[in-house]
DNA sequence: GGCTAGGTTGTTGTTGAACAATTCCACAAG
DNA sequence: CTTGTGGAATTGTTCAACAACAACCTAGCC
């Protein structure tokens, strides 16, 4: 019998990042990625060694290997002699992070001309605008992320990806503070369509114009919302 | 008496990260990240946990939690029960890095019209002219980098200059298989020097089109020397 | 010869315990 | 109200052990 086909061969080498996720400690990363994300674990929060080895089942040595990555990733601030803590994020932070994506997301514009990734970018608005008609707001904060960082992939770098994954999984450390993820991204709906409709139609000019406005506002709404939550504390 | 005045303080917060500087696994990640970039540990070398450990005095605990922060800044590959390797650059990896360094300086370049900056990046280039008169090509290696890390610096954001300085390094992987620094860094002394004047004459649009094609011509070099380097082999 | 199966060896993955070093807190003293 | 001084708790680091896995080698088979 033949040895299986050549190219079915090539899509399972894809998989292989899927695979290689075993690993006690990128699984306990992955974890605690997912509850900062999702606000379970509120910024500031003192991460215990001991406690959470013992509630997660794991030792403290893999623990503290995936505090480390935590840390790179700047989800977790690690205080020498003192522990480590989920992030808290100033308006400063929101500030530089907004300075980055703006570098990243126009890199990502001037890119788009005739790539054949602009289908991802208008799949992401499509996905935001299904979500938002079930009310699902947390899917729409989902594909939101989606569009950003599609937009990002129309440069095809593989590290401008994955620093705006970082960059975006940071930001959710300030979402995860304030209630309301529709007053959030619901304004941005609209405007999300109008980028993209402009980027097939080619005028990437314009596109750039609007990405930045659209960065501005969405950078000075969450500010705002930072500074209001900071005084009702 | 008085207590210490605050501005006097305010100086002092601003040593902090230079005191916080020990750590077993920060030290030994600063001793495994300078053996890389001279080039003392080849691309593709396996790190044995076990020989490490005991050639530099610490744990395999301790060594792994410094493998992690090294596989997260790309100059180390961690395989499943393989073990940790030094990475090796491909062409590819070489076209992904400059693509992101063009999206990363090239916004630095359109945040420089009257930035108080602008004297790093001047500063850079005469070191690097001074360096070569002296004929050091390693410190002109150095200003090199200084220089295009002045030049993201622009941009005033803390991200955008770790993201420099990490894809700078990753690039010292590349730099370390060949050898004659002076035939990759003398053509770009001028370069970097045309750029840095075109700038603080705010002519940012002609310095943004120049820094592209030095990008490209410098890519250029170095897969060039890349693919010459492996048929050598 | 070339190929497959199966055991051997060396390395990594993970754990648990131990001890030194350091921070934090409370409390006493000036 | 600031400055020492304990002691308790936590982190930093090491060590030893074992399971799990990958690479290598050998033997046997067609």
């Amino acid at each position: 019998m033949d040895s299986t086909s050549p190219d079915l061969l090539g899509e399972f080498a894809a998989d292989r990042l899927l695979l290689g996720r075993s690993s006690t400690v990128q699984k306990v990363a992955d974890v605690l990625r997912g509850r900062i994300a999702a606000g379970a674990l509120r910024s500031g929060t003192r991460l215990s060694e001991e406690a959470l080895g013992g509630a997660l089942g794991v030792s403290r040595n893999t623990l503290r290997e995936a505090f480390r990555v935590l840390a790179h990733e700047r989800l977790v601030v690690h205080e020498m002699n003192r522990g480590v803590f989920v992030r808290s994020l100033g308006p400063a932070d929101v500030a530089d992070i907004y300075v980055t994506r703006r570098a990243l997301e126009t890199a990502g514009l001037r890119a788009a001309t005739g790539s054949s990734r602009l289908a991802a970018v208008s799949e992401a608005v499509a996905a935001g605008e299904s979500a938002a008609r079930d009310g699902d707001w947390a899917a729409v904060a989902d594909a939101d992320l989606r569009f950003h960082r599609a937009i990002g992939g129309l440069t095809g770098s593989e590290r401008i990806d994955a620093y705006l994954a970082g960059l975006l999984a940071e930001l959710r450390l300030a979402f995860a503070v304030m209630a309301d993820p529709r007053a959030l991204h619901e304004p941005f709906l609209r405007r999300n369509r109008e980028i993209a409709e402009l980027l097939v139609d080619g005028r990437t000019g314009r596109a750039e114009a609007e990405l930045i406005r659209y960065l501005d506002d969405a950078q000075a709404l969450i500010v705002a919302r930072m500074r209001q939550h900071q005084e009702t504390e």
